[in-house]
DNA sequence: TGTCAACACGAAAACGTTTTCGTAACCCAT
DNA sequence: ATGGGTTACGAAAACGTTTTCGTGTTGACA
């Protein structure tokens, strides 16, 4: 077992100084052709590579990016991390991924453990228990200490930094103009709580739509499902809820799904009640997923450009590390969405 | 904006070395109690947290994993990334992840990159990419380097190292068994091409479960997919090739899938050849993932129990980091598969 | 022969820690 | 007064780099 060779053993088996080593290896001009050579020959040989920890400690800075976010195993999460990962990687930048567990305090420690040296900046989408508890002392000390951060997906208005964000409105005025467009005429939609700013502003999208088109929005269509039913073990009880929405409105032609799960599972209980899909129900998800994909029908979706967003969140970041200039320019770049038309709408 | 504050701003501040200051604040009894808490309230006041990369330097040790996968967008691997994040942070250590893509030239470039200071160890699924060309040199060396490395689910007999691996071969068993015991006579299997390690296990499971019941093993009923077309783009080839195994053989009555996609792609071919599920025709798969659960009807798998694989993972490498011995006891884990019955068997 | 530049290299500092060792200053006992 | 043992602290090395600066040697030139 060989460990890794250092600087200072090439030197002293060369008899030459640490430094004439370094300055060699990086072809500075101040050493002579000779000894260049046989530095670069010897560490070739030991397969020297610089130990990036020295470097890091050195250069005051890691190379690293920090990743902060809710859930891994999750469709959406993992597609903005490969893109994140595609560019971080391209421009010379490793990946830490930290996860919160849609967890305040997990969120909090992560993030300290990581703010202090490890990384070089943040991308990160809020958790759940921290939105809803308002506190976001960790991202503006953060901040504070010149570690810039990036958010996606789920941001906040108070924070000052750059931002990437679906178009949630428009995207969800996309899918009801075409539901309407399709001839529905009672369009439901299945949401979450309101403090989930994604499903708040899904719902908003659902509204204006509606009433952009003279549709008066009915209360009775608007199922608001507690959003710790996503999670697996809860599936009945979705499905309960939704049955109960679709028996107490027979006239149902549309519906309207803040998740691909929702959706998928609307559908399913749709199909129970011998409703046909799309003939007498048509079904649009937000968030294009495998579940999607694979699900029968086909469901008809928007797409939200997950990798997109992680690529443009890591260039966002990395632009900003690397650029020198202090003045502090936020921006926050929307992704458009894409309506991708499958089997479950006519 | 205050950058982070070092052992020796502390010192300057309070006028004592930084030897002092670090001693202080590690309570070593070689300090007073009086400059202890001195030092003590400044260092909180300001917030002081030791540089993490300054640590590493000094004690040569990180206390961060590298994971290397083939692919983040895929619920198996996130799942596993879920259990190895666990025990990881659980026992004081950071997650770092990179992507293989499934190549070969990407693997090893991400190891390098990592194997130079950055990580203590790896956890790695080796891509289909290396599989195929069977080069293993990075491994080798990385290992000759005294950086340890756990394999999981994609292993290779050609390295010595800890494995966690699932029990592909009796997964498989179980599946076919259970078909046969509810009733089917004519047992197809979509797998693929055999140089992935996992599908050949899974296809020798399904031959030796008929040998076993005395089953004639047919080889027209046999489906080895190109495993590329796994990915979303090719779907109406898969599609195609399982529609020429269904109308070539009327008689099928039992398909057993070693992924999911393949067992949801079938099921939906067979629906639309108007076969009933599980009436005509029962389907187990391979991988219990989202699709499974949420699929028409929902289909009964063979659960890998991902996540305890990671942690599993995790525990091994973290165990063999801080294990003084140099002894080199490799063990291989395997982890029992379990067969969640849903509706898509009778 | 003396001066100066160019050349080729080494010493040392710096990044932020921890830890070993040395040593003043004190107290106590002889 | 001398010696020995605490106590409380500081200096310095070490981890592995890069870079600035200093310096000895050479050769050319007047």
């Amino acid at each position: 077992m060989k460990r890794k060779i250092t600087l200072k053993q090439i030197a002293r088996e060369l008899d030459v100084s640490i430094s004439t080593v370094s300055k060699a290896l990086r072809n500075s001009n101040e050493i002579s052709e000779d000894t260049r050579q046989k530095v670069q020959a010897f560490a070739k040989l030991y397969n020297y590579r610089p130990n990036n920890i020295a470097l890091s400690l050195k250069n005051r800075k890691t190379k690293t990016i920090g990743i902060i976010i809710p859930e891994i195993v999750h469709h959406f999460f993992s597609k903005v991390i490969r893109g994140i990962e595609l560019v971080a990687n391209k421009r010379g930048y490793n990946v830490i991924v930290g996860l919160s567990n849609e967890s305040f305090s997990k969120e909090v420690i992560n993030m300290e453990m990581l703010a202090n040296g490890s990384i070089d900046g943040f991308i990160l989408s809020i958790s759940k228990e921290t939105l809803q508890q308002q506190d976001y002392h960790h991202f503006t000390e953060t901040i504070n200490q010149g570690m810039p951060i990036v958010m996606f997906d789920r941001v906040v208005n108070e924070i000052q930094c750059d931002k990437v964000i679906v178009d949630d409105l428009n995207g969800s005025k996309k899918a009801v103009f075409k539901l309407i467009e399709k001839g529905c005429k009672n369009i439901a939609i299945i949401t979450t709580k309101d403090y989930v700013s994604v499903g708040k502003l899904r719902t908003q999208g659902y509204l204006e739509a509606l009433e952009e088109k003279q549709i008066k929005a009915k209360g009775s269509l608007i199922l608001k499902v507690d959003d710790a039913l996503v999670s697996d073990d809860h599936l009945e009880v979705l499905e309960k809820d939704i049955e109960t929405l679709f028996t107490a409105n027979k006239n149902i032609d549309g519906v309207f799904a803040v998740n691909e799960i929702y959706a998928i599972t609307a559908m399913k209980v749709a199909r129970k009640l011998n409703l046909r899909v799309p003939e007498d129900v048509q079904f649009i998800g937000f968030t294009d997923g495998v579940l999607s994909k694979h699900a029968t029908p086909t469901l008809t979706t928007v797409s939200q450009h997950a990798q997109q967003m992680g690529e443009k969140a890591a260039d966002l970041l990395i632009d900003n590390l690397e650029i020198e200039e202090e003045e502090e320019h936020y921006q926050t770049v929307v992704i458009e969405t894409e309506l991708i038309e499958r089997d479950s709408t006519k």
